[in-house]
DNA sequence: TTTTAAATTGAACATTCGTTAAAAATAAGG
DNA sequence: CCTTATTTTTAACGAATGTTCAATTTAAAA
């Protein structure tokens, strides 16, 4: 398992435009395919097709397999992971947190995204739920989740002082595994409730959930 | 894609003790090894290893790798599916339904097979959570966890007669979302919280976590 | 006990996989 | 322009995969 992304070695020339954009495309092309098939029914041959390739050009900007889907990883989760906390902030100076403004500081930004960055921020999104349902990433997503959901529910925990971290850090799993949900299982809701509504309605609908969610097993004896 | 598994062709003798256990112990192994490495990477050679056996013998018992999958989710999700709706009709008969009781229902007798059952149970409950994860797997979910959710909303919805049943639908795979997360991210909650605690007490944290959640949504303007 | 269907083994098949190495094409830096 | 670091292609490697088939062993049925 490896246990960081290895740095580029250092160049002699800069990199051409052409060659970014290659990169570019190969990334974007790992997350859809990745985000498709999984990590392992995901082949090499497949993300090169996708972005239009050899396939050795994966390996050479990518590295290894596992390599690349840190990468790919790690490249959208610290932009969210930066506005989900800036977020917060902003909030912060408006006045005290209430539980539904730190939940919409964490959804929003993601949701956001989605909204106007379309499917490659959804596929981003599926790549997030196999890396928390997997223990197999458990390295990947310490690095690149932990540290903004520690700082979550930490302004959770505060505003609960006499509950114990615990109650209100599963609250929180709860809470993000509904979002995934949310976004990866659009399908399945559909199937069980035989309507389909908007984003925003969903996410307000979420939001509400988690809210009571979080205040009822906070306050429980 | 399979759409169902295929019957066992017609037999002019009974099988033996021997093959039935041979059989059993295969989907057993199967089971553990789709669990710990999903279906991609699980290759019928670790399954014949696990089971002690030679790897045509898994395919002779489980047929594809594919249909060996269905076989392993859909053999205990019958039974599952089947002890939550006898635990719904027991409550039924002891007084009308509430959204806890509804809740338990639904999720006890998945809790109560891990804490006897063990490990396999929680191998189960990790396969649940891939296929619920990915698309790939829509037309198995359909087939085996379909029903018995659409029976649990239908009684979550019938507390609700004012409100959309999509509403109620959504807060179900959000809670049903909230199981899976507790019993397969145990590890990231004890990351998160720096505290591990006892499982009956996940689960009455969870049901009231999701209670006060189906409850407002289901109020929400 | 004899027959033979079914279970099990052992070996091999054709693919596909991730990765590497060398050659060729491209473009940055002087 | 010239040099050569970098990018890209092409080809190939060994390993691992799912599956099949014929031979062998086991045990049900008569």
């Amino acid at each position: 398992m490896l246990k960081d992304i290895p740095q580029e070695k250092q160049r002699q020339r800069a990199p051409s435009k052409r060659a970014l954009e290659t990169r570019a495309r190969i990334m974007d092309a790992a997350e859809r395919v990745f985000a498709q098939s999984g990590f392992d029914a995901a082949s090499i041959r497949d993300i090169a097709a996708e972005a239009e390739v050899q396939g050795a050009l994966v390996n050479h900007h990518g590295g290894s397999k596992e390599e690349l889907f840190w990468r790919v990883v790690a490249r959208r989760a610290d932009v969210l992971g930066e506005a989900r906390i800036a977020a917060l902030e902003a909030r912060k100076v408006q006045g005290p947190l209430t539980v539904p403004a730190i939940l919409e500081c964490f959804f929003g930004p993601f949701f956001e995204r989605i909204d106007v960055g379309g499917p490659q921020w959804v596929a981003y999104a599926r790549i997030v739920a196999f890396v928390s349902a997997d223990e197999r990433w458990k390295d990947l997503a310490a690095i690149c989740f932990d540290p903004t959901a520690n700082r979550f529910v930490e302004e959770l925990a505060a505003l609960y002082p006499a509950q114990a971290r615990a109650a209100v850090a599963n609250s929180f799993v709860y809470s993000a595994a509904g979002m995934l949900a949310l976004i990866t299982s659009q399908w399945r809701m559909d199937v069980l409730s035989d309507a389909s509504s908007s984003a925003a309605n969903h996410l307000d609908e979420l939001v509400a959930f988690c809210t009571a969610g979080i205040h009822a097993a906070a306050q429980r004896a």
